[in-house]
DNA sequence: TATGAATGAGAATTCATTCAT
DNA sequence: CATGAATGAATTCTCATTCAT
């Protein structure tokens, strides 16, 4: 039997995501800079020169990362949020689902935390569109419940989008960095978004 | 006239900072693995090997910036949160010294921030204390006012250190990295201390 | 039907030509070295893999050029020559056919000229036969002129052979690099044949 | 004592001699592309990276040795050349002092003849200048000659100063690719400078 | 035969660091 | 102390060639 197109096309798909997840692995534990391509092809079982048929050169790798990963998380957010009405309980969620993302994700929640920052030194032109789809999650939220006046009117929701996005955003690095982790996700979650709907919502 | 040994010691320590400074300007434009040793030597107008009587390596270089340059704004911090007695205002000092600390040293910021990230990746022994420091001060003040019984005993020093601190520094983040303002730091730091605080305050 | 042996030859042969003709076109605009054998592929219309199927290797194909193209050139010169009795207008004819094939093959001209030159470098085993031959047409056409006293004794044939065909060459290789052309195919050829005839004629 | 500016810009030109005259040799020998950088660097006795503090690049290096010969090539034709005022005999010289230069300088000339050729095609940027200088000697000769009336009118310049190079690059090129030599220089000069003339001279 | 994905050896270039002056 | 020319290890990327399909 001759094979099909498709065959092919989920083989090419099958290397393509192999090297995507070697370079995950290895870009969380060395960094961009100190990630050799070498070595990503040995983890990944190609040869170095294969990696160039699927990516243009080694900043192509990490803005794929950027934008697969990127993508998963933010459908991921989307479909958990669309079950809830309440903003309240919205942000309760978004908090929890965010930290229990990373928790399974270490690697890509390093990556976007820790490289997401220099690379709009090194690549210029990329702009990280998905992350801004991604904190207007948070700020949609916010203007909602405005909206159903739970939220106070004087709230910036530019501002707290970047304040509770960093607040949860500290914490997880914190975990991802030390490895050991004093709290648990749930708890960690309550106690954020606990702090920012007193702080938001009309009394 | 033979020079005597403090001129001697100060014209090293003039020497020194002007490669620390240049070194912070550079970093903070080209990131640490894109700035190139010569480029630092010449902003710092000194002979290239001359850096290497001063430091031991470029590693070197970046460790000692993070420990002046936290050193001061940690001296800083303190100096300020000591002319504030309550706890609430404290933490709205923190919030507004920081964010103003941040707008005038935006190179500083920028290493700290982003350098900061990777650094534990490529260095492996270096423990950023003076960071820890620095975090604790956040701690410190909410401990201070639990004790006090004006914020919440069911909140976490450790989750809301690093939640606090977070919302600051995405906040900032956003600033160094967008080179545009749209939030004036008054607002800004009024806004996120103002969350917390709700948060936190006992009612 | 089945295909006869003859079909499959001429199908086999058909394909060696693309080849051919493809990397004429791509050696003559980029150059032995900068060609790519994708290029190549891609311009002949066949995978990169065909290519290999035909020739051994990237020298072959280049190899295999000069030994298609110069026995053309070489099987049309003998051809034009045969046609004129008299060494004189031998020579006025060389000059004219050779400029003329230059003109229409510029790309042939091109590899020939430029390529054949370093391929004795790299290529130590490749004796360029073909081109001494064509060399010799002119050595013979001075000797039978000597033997006529036609041509003055005291000539060289080794040394005027290879001044008559340089000057052509040179002035070819003006067009070929230049692409303008000052002086048409024929006066030049008048010009140089002229140039040669006078120096060698007997008088 | 001191090293003088001087002494130090000496040390300096005599590391860039050392790595044009081993290029030179290491370009004659295996061509521009199979060169190796590291090869160069071995047979001038430096460090690979040395040599990019001299030149930027490989295309650099090719082109510092066209400049840098050409120009000794061409001060030296010229003053050749002053010391004849008969434009015949200035013929005479150029063709003998062209072949012996070679004979002196083969590295250079298979250089000059091989890899200029093809340097067009990958240096679309460079303008050969020193050589069109060295080409319009020869017709400065020409027209100088016709001026006098000894010269043929219906010469033209453009041609004749490429048949008469070509002529004797050819007869070169058989020296350098050949390593053998039928003929002396001076007879080979002899000879081609005779071919022109006749053809040139009014009778 | 024909394909084209995969291979991996190879090369140019960079740059932190050294050390003779 | 200061210099900056020299070093050479290290790394990305290319591309001729192979071979399973």
């Amino acid at each position: 039997m001759k094979h099909t197109n498709k065959n092919v096309q989920l083989r090419k798909k099958e290397k393509y995501n192999r090297i995507i997840n070697a370079a995950t692995r290895i870009f969380a534990k060395k960094g961009f800079f100190k990630a050799k391509i070498s070595e990503i092809a040995r983890e990944a079982d190609v040869a170095d020169g294969t990696i160039y048929l699927y990516f243009n050169n080694k900043d192509d790798i990490l803005i794929s990362i950027f934008e697969e990963k990127m993508q998963t998380v933010l459908d991921n957010m989307k479909e958990c949020l669309k079950k809830e009405t309440n903003p309240v309980k919205k942000i309760e969620t978004f908090a929890r689902v965010h930290l229990e993302m990373i928790e399974k994700n270490k690697d890509v929640a390093e990556i976007i935390q820790v490289e997401l920052r220099q690379s709009s030194k090194f690549m210029k032109e990329y702009e990280n569109l998905k992350f801004h789809q991604y904190l207007n999650l948070i700020s949609d939220i916010i203007k909602e419940g405005q909206e159903q006046g739970i939220f106070r009117k004087d709230i910036l929701p530019g501002i707290a989008k970047r304040a509770f996005f960093g607040a949860l955003d500290e914490m997880s690095r914190f975990w991802v960095l030390s490895k050991k982790k004093k709290y648990d996700t749930t708890t960690a979650a309550k106690q954020i978004s606990d702090y920012f709907l007193r702080g938001m919502i009309n009394t």
